[in-house]
DNA sequence: TGTACATCAGTGAACGCGCGTTCACTGATGTAC
DNA sequence: TGTACATCAGTGAACGCGCGTTCACTGATGTAC
């Protein structure tokens, strides 16, 4: 009669995909998409490929799971943040640091995310999900940017929209850096996000 | 006895090469690495199979002889660029334009050239490759750089190396955001870059 | 509670295709005398 | 200039492997009476 009732039969199927999803993360990190076998997917979720076809199309549409689950989890994080945001004195800095210390230690959704733009370059459907998941988070950065303007009377010297793609396109090569060079990762991450942010800010309110 | 005669039948293989290579950007940047047959490389060539090993050991080395060749060529730009920057009146915006000019019309080997750096977060040999070029640029990129604040009497906000690997990110990231979102490409280039020499820009001279 | 049937997640063998790589060869070009 | 031999770029058939995908099946779970 509870919940727990109802879901435990129909949820089988869902665990199973989610085991497969993560395996899948795991593996096209590793060896990347093209290179990374429906075999090799299956076996590390603990499954053989007729499972896999009984949940998915296709190695595309796995694909494209993938992403739609990731790329939602980025969304609420960055909800959350949002939603966090009220008190804080210092709202940029605030941004700044959590945004770094959300984004820094998945290396293998990185990875991931990038081949996946790179994916989409070739295929349109892609492109069209990828499209739909970054104008959505772009749309949370530019009420965030709106906020803080708000908040401190700092003026742009950019539009909010320019700003926020600019940030997002920013943190996609330091990313992309990072993974072939760790040394510099955070240094670049945070110094580049500093003087992106200082650029932005044309004039000063008095302080 | 003239060069022309000492090259003719010497080059036939050099030639060879790079329509190979040429073709393997092409292909490369149409299906991808992974996806990409050695087949498709050498048809679009006009080459059979067996021409193509005559002159390559293996897929993986032809990845780094045309990531070798392209990387080299990038080089060569910005050298030209540094020589020619002696007497400029604005060397900011003149270095702003023309690297804008320079990398904006290279599609394909925009996608070649990320997904050299995600074949490399992978494969050892391929990063080594990767961040001997890296370094190379950035080095060009530090002369250029020292060489304005020298001229301009600004100040940086952050180290020259820092501004450098900065800057190579960021274009990273436009790039691949300018794949698919061409649309906001040009404008995304052009305000990234302006916000970021802007923000690396401290203290000003009297103007 | 018990029995008979239905559903459905997951198995694992099989198919066939396309790929990377090899290799014996051909024919054109260069070299020696 | 002519002949015989050497070199070497490129051919194309062949091999074998691993992959994506299919499908008839099994066994566990849910449903009806």
């Amino acid at each position: 009669m509870t919940d727990v009732d109802l879901e435990r039969p129909k949820r089988r199927r869902e665990v199973t995909v989610e085991r497969l999803l993560d395996a899948a993360l795991e593996t096209f990190a590793e060896q990347g998409f093209a290179a990374a076998s429906i075999e090799d997917v299956c076996s590390r979720g603990g499954f053989t490929r007729g499972a896999f076809y009984s949940s998915f199309a296709s190695k595309d549409q796995l694909f494209a799971a993938l992403y739609t689950r990731e790329a939602g989890r980025d969304l609420a994080r960055v909800e959350e943040l949002v939603a966090g945001l009220a008190a804080e004195p210092d709202p940029l800095a605030f941004v700044v640091e959590r945004c770094i210390a959300l984004f820094r230690h998945d290396r293998a959704w990185s990875i991931v995310a990038a081949e996946y733009a790179l994916h989409a370059a070739r295929h349109p459907a892609a492109a069209e999900l990828l499209r739909r998941h970054q104008s959505g988070f772009q749309a949370h950065l530019v009420t965030l940017i709106e906020r803080a303007v708000a908040d401190t009377g700092l003026q742009l010297a950019v539009t909010p929209a320019q700003l926020a793609r600019a940030l997002c396109a920013q943190h996609d090569g330091v990313t992309l850096r990072g993974l072939t060079d760790p040394a510099h990762a955070d240094d670049l991450e945070r110094s580049a996000l500093r003087l992106l942010l200082n650029g932005a800010v044309a004039g000063r309110a008095a302080d």
